[in-house]
RNA sequence: GCUCGGAUGGUGGAAUGGUAGACACGAAGGACUUAAAAUCCUUUGGCUAUUGCGGCUGUGCGGGUUCAAGUCCCGCUCCGAGUACCA
């Protein structure tokens, strides 16, 4: 029997899909589990090699579960709203949509080829508009609801009107941008708009004055994880700061609840730290300024309050609403000047520009502690957007603090015994407290801490902060409301019009979705509207419920409906739900569907997502907890991150001036440049010299300067893309190894975890290996032959050995060793010539979850009816595995010597013996009497001497 | 700067504190073949030894704990990732 892999491969591929093998529904009588790949933007490029990864390995993973009896979710859809086929319609016209129905087919049969067990039934696409259909429910959702600390969740809106109706706004502890306060009587006086005002800003999903991240050469706005470094992700385009009026996504309100939540679910540490960095939590204190001759107060923030007695100088932000009131009148022009020039620098400019700048306002604060006046100073090193946007300054303990000070002259107080702070700042939290206060300045009742270590410095003065009222003790979060307006087309529709007064409106819930428009173009219009400001028919008619002709606005039953569309995330912040009940019209999820397959399990993805979507969805989740509309309120237990696989180039080196290259290890005398050369043209680094001249009209004349005949390529590990020529296809493997082949060589190829270079290169030994497999039940010839006979001790050993080592790998997501116990077994079956039914027929379901086809292939050729993935899985006995003769390491001082075979099961003084009698033993003993002797069970005997 | 990873042959990588280098690739030699492909066998960390057996050394560097360290602890070096005027 041949191992025709083409064939097979077809057949069974065929016949899964025939049968509808992977579709799976709700069954009460058996326990689920649900894995999930993170689904894929269909990119123009089609899938490389290195996107398969992690769908192979969440595929092993589902099948080994499915064969143990549970009830598999494993389901892939598409993120098809992008930029990309955005960008590409501006430049050809073709509509998105065409361009990613087109791009999403491609990935299909790409991926077919593989043979995944996915349940395409469950399909979604984020464009659907059967699937955005629950984003925009979801958004409006938020945009009806705020967030009550006390209660720790999101409420109904109507519950804060009637508390602002009962009581006003005073004692609220509810999310929100500004602290409002009015009286019940104040409210209900207030105008309809006035009071649709005051609830934007506690709704969840809000209209906001912002200051966003804006790509002029992108024309939108972009959320902060999607800015690297000043540069889009995308495209790496400059982007700047600029105020706008922006829809935002209250995620502050849960970063409280987003980084407690990481305790409770099983995610590596680095990524659950990358996530704590990101929220950014931390304890301090807020602290109350007066200012002297002036009736302004103003508030900053600190974790150390420690160090109030060091106090030198104040710093508000640029852009901070403080710094009007606190420029003294002969520091206006001053001012003025140095917020303009602030202005006109990009965030990138700001943040390359280390120079020390700042400008004195003319003001004095006091210092609430010690009484003394203070200057207050402006500088951009301090954010408007965090904390308060202000700062106390401590330029002995704080090295940008110190930076200022030695640049403008100020004072600094050491205030940490022993502290050295001729030429930096001593920034680290930890010695003995002195200058606090300084010698001669205590006062009557006051603060000290002189003596005290930093920690329970920061403790006293924080009690001492909130016992006389100077200010409280507060948690600030670095994690910043998402903004969620794209001035894009293609992207979800907001389902939002404006109203009379300005004043946003949610569409009625019945009317979704709120599909998107069509346009001429998909540029913005002339005036600057987003793309959707095109559209002819974007308007709201609130009288009928439906979207009706622009022209018709009359404001009374027309309104303009949002010409902003959603961003990325929106659409794959809630999809896994959508996946366990995908093709409901009345909600998301059914209730009961979504109590029966709960969060997943399981989540495979790579860790470019840490601060994006991983954020977003489980903020969306909590969300939706909160509605009570899922049962978890973390959306995914366990999460895998797959490392990258990057690609690994080849060069030829063309002698410079020359049309002659010559092999990498004689290249040293000559003047050469190193060229990117095809990899499909390489073989284990020696070039297809024929294939390189027919590759490129250039080279046709190429002449090689080769190693006995054979021309060796240089190589190094660089990003997979077409420019470097390394981009290796999956189909292309597929065609030439089979799919099985494929799956064993992706996790052969080392940790999940690790991102490695692909290297086609070894791919031999794992095709071998089913080659081998076959050949156990043919040999060399046709036909395929089982013998009935019972398998021998040691066959079943090999065949033990092996369902152990694998079940214990799967569980822990080691897919490379198991792959080599397959290799190792194949081995001793073979030398054992063992083509027994018994032991093939339970190696083939232990290999199913790796190498599907083939073993269904074997599995039907056993004689088999129904389809492999009604197997059991099969579990060892260790009986089998026991050992008669263990083999013993004795080792003196610890170094091994000899070995040494005892029965199983030897007593330890026993072992000793044997190992001082050994007849090797006298030679490293040499005459000397054994101080200690150590026994390792079946393993090792260890003589001191 | 801070945080988190990592460093093992020519290469990818194995190794619950217990004989380091499993498995695979590559390389060298051999068998079969007119030849090639395919297949099979032997060798393959380094040094040294060799008619034989063997010996020494070895997991980035320097210390430590232990009968025993690639693995644990302390201090470095280098590489990678994330994040960055976050007070």
């Amino acid at each position: 029997m041949e191992y025709n892999f083409r064939e097979i491969e077809k057949k069974w591929q065929e016949y899964w899909n025939a049968h509808k093998v992977y579709q799976v529904k709700e069954d009460e009588s058996k326990p689920k589990y649900y894995v999930l790949d993170m689904f894929p933007y269909p990119s123009g490029a089609g899938l490389h090699v290195g996107h398969p990864l992690g769908y192979i390995a969440s595929d092993i993973y589902s099948r080994y579960k499915r064969l143990c009896g549970f009830n598999v979710l494993h389901p892939m859809g598409y993120d098809a709203y992008g930029l990309p086929a955005e960008q590409y319609a501006i430049q050809t016209g073709q509509h998105p949509y065409i361009t990613t129905k087109k791009n999403i087919e491609r990935y299909r049969e790409q991926l077919d080829k593989i043979g995944f067990s996915f349940d395409w039934s469950r399909e979604v696409q984020t464009c659907d508009p059967d699937y955005y259909h629950w984003t925009q429910w979801a958004f409006i959702k938020m945009f009806n609801s705020y967030y009550c600390y006390d209660m720790q969740q999101a409420r109904p809106i109507e519950e804060l009107i009637a508390a602002f109706e009962q009581a006003g706004a005073a004692p609220l502890h509810v999310a929100c941008g500004e602290e409002y306060t009015f009286t019940a009587g104040e409210w209900k006086d207030k105008s309809e708009r006035e009071k649709q005002e005051i609830l934007m800003n506690y709704r969840i999903a809000y209209l906001g004055d912002t200051m966003v991240n804006w790509c002029p050469s992108l024309g939108t706005v972009l959320a902060n994880d999607e800015v690297i470094n000043g540069l889009s992700q995308r495209g790496g385009y400059p982007v700047e700061q600029k105020m706008m009026r922006q829809w935002c996504l209250r995620v502050s309100a849960y970063a409280g609840r987003l980084l407690d939540g990481l305790d409770t679910i099983d995610w590596t540490e680095s990524l659950k730290e990358t996530q704590r960095n990101w929220i950014g939590r931390s304890e301090g204190a807020e602290m109350q300024f007066e200012v002297k001759d002036s009736p302004v107060k103003f508030t900053i923030f600190t974790t150390r309050a420690d160090t109030i007695f060091g106090v030198t100088f104040m710093v508000l932000a640029p852009e901070s609403e403080l710094v009007e009131a606190l420029t003294a009148k002969e520091q206006h022009c001053e001012v003025k000047k140095y917020i303009e020039a602030t202005k006109k620098k990009t965030e990138r400019e700001r943040m390359a520009d280390k120079k020390v700048t700042g400008v004195f306002t003319g003001s004095y604060a006091i210092n609430p502690v010690t009484g003394e006046a203070i200057p207050v100073w402006i500088s951009d090193y301090v954010l408007a957007g965090y904390g308060t946007g202000a700062i106390m300054a401590v330029p002995g303990h704080d090295s940008r603090d110190y930076a200022f000070a030695k640049h403008f002259n100020l004072p600094i107080i050491p205030l940490i015994e022993g502290c050295d702070i001729s030429e930096e700042s001593f920034d680290a939290k930890e010695g003995k407290m002195i200058n606090s206060p300084q010698k001669g300045k205590e006062t009557e009742g006051g603060l000290v801490l002189n003596g005290l270590e930093v920690p329970e410095a920061i403790a006293k003065t924080k009690q001492y902060i909130e016992e006389n009222k100077l200010g409280k003790v507060k948690t600030n979060y670095r994690l910043r409301d998402a903004t969620f307006s794209r001035q894009r087309y293609w992207g979800e529709p907001f389902p939002v019009y404006y109203d009379a007064n300005g004043m946003p409106q949610p569409v009625s819930m019945d009317k979704l979705p709120l599909e998107l428009p069509e346009v001429d173009k998909f540029l913005p219009t002339e005036t600057g509207e987003p793309p959707l400001g095109r559209a002819g028919k974007w308007a709201w008619d609130s009288a009928n419920g439906k979207v009706t002709e622009t022209s018709l606005i009359d404001n009374q039953t027309i309104f303009a409906l949002e010409l902003n569309t959603m961003p990325g995330f929106a659409g794959s912040s809630a999809y896994y739900i959508r996946y366990e009940d995908p093709h409901n019209d009345k909600a998301l999820a059914d209730k009961k569907t979504n109590a029966y397959w709960g969060n997943v399990d399981l989540y495979l993805g790579g860790t470019e997502h840490a601060t994006g979507h991983l954020i977003y969805s489980r903020f969306w989740n909590k969300f939706l907890y909160d509605l009570g509309v899922v049962k978890d309120e973390e959306p995914f237990r366990k999460l895998i991150n797959q490392g990258m696989i990057q690609g690994r180039s080849n060069f030829v080196y063309r002698i410079n001036g020359t049309n002659t290259f010559v092999s990498l290890n004689l290249k040293h005398p000559y003047d050469v440049t190193p060229l990117h050369v095809d990899v499909n043209i390489v073989s284990n680094d020696i070039l297809d010299m024929e294939a390189f001249r027919n590759w490129n009209p250039e080279y046709k004349t190429a002449e090689f300067i080769t190693e006995d005949g054979k021309y060796i390529c240089g190589w190094a590990v660089e990003k997979m893309s077409k420019s470097m020529f390394n981009v290796v296809n999956p189909d292309v493997i597929v065609e030439k190894y089979g799919a099985d082949t494929l799956r064993l060589y992706e996790m052969f190829l080392g940790p999940l975890e690790q991102s490695k270079p692909w290297d086609t290169n070894g791919i031999d030994g794992v095709h071998r290996f089913l080659k081998k497999l076959v050949a156990l039940f043919s040999g060399n010839t046709d036909s395929f032959t089982i013998s009935d006979d019972k398998p021998t001790v040691a066959e079943l050993k090999s065949l033990h050995k092996l369902i152990k080592k694998v079940s214990f790998d799967i569980e822990h997501f080691s897919f490379n060793t198991s792959v080599s116990a397959f290799m190792i077994c194949i081995n001793e079956l073979t030398a054992l010539k063992c083509n027994k039914r018994e032991i093939v027929e339970t190696l083939v379901i232990v290999l199913s979850p790796f190498a599907p086809h083939i073993a269904e292939e074997l599995w039907h050729r056993l004689g088999n009816q129904t389809t492999i993935v009604e197997a059991q899985w099969p579990s060892w006995n260790e009986e089998y595995l026991k050992e008669d003769v263990v083999t013993y390491a004795v080792s003196f001082n610890g170094k091994a010597r000899f070995n040494m075979e005892l029965p199983a099961g030897t007593l330890r003084e026993d072992a000793e013996k044997a190992a001082l009698t050994h007849q090797s033993a006298a030679k490293w003993l040499e005459g000397k009497v054994p101080k200690k002797i150590i026994v390792v069970p079946n393993k090792i005997v260890n003589i001191v001497i």
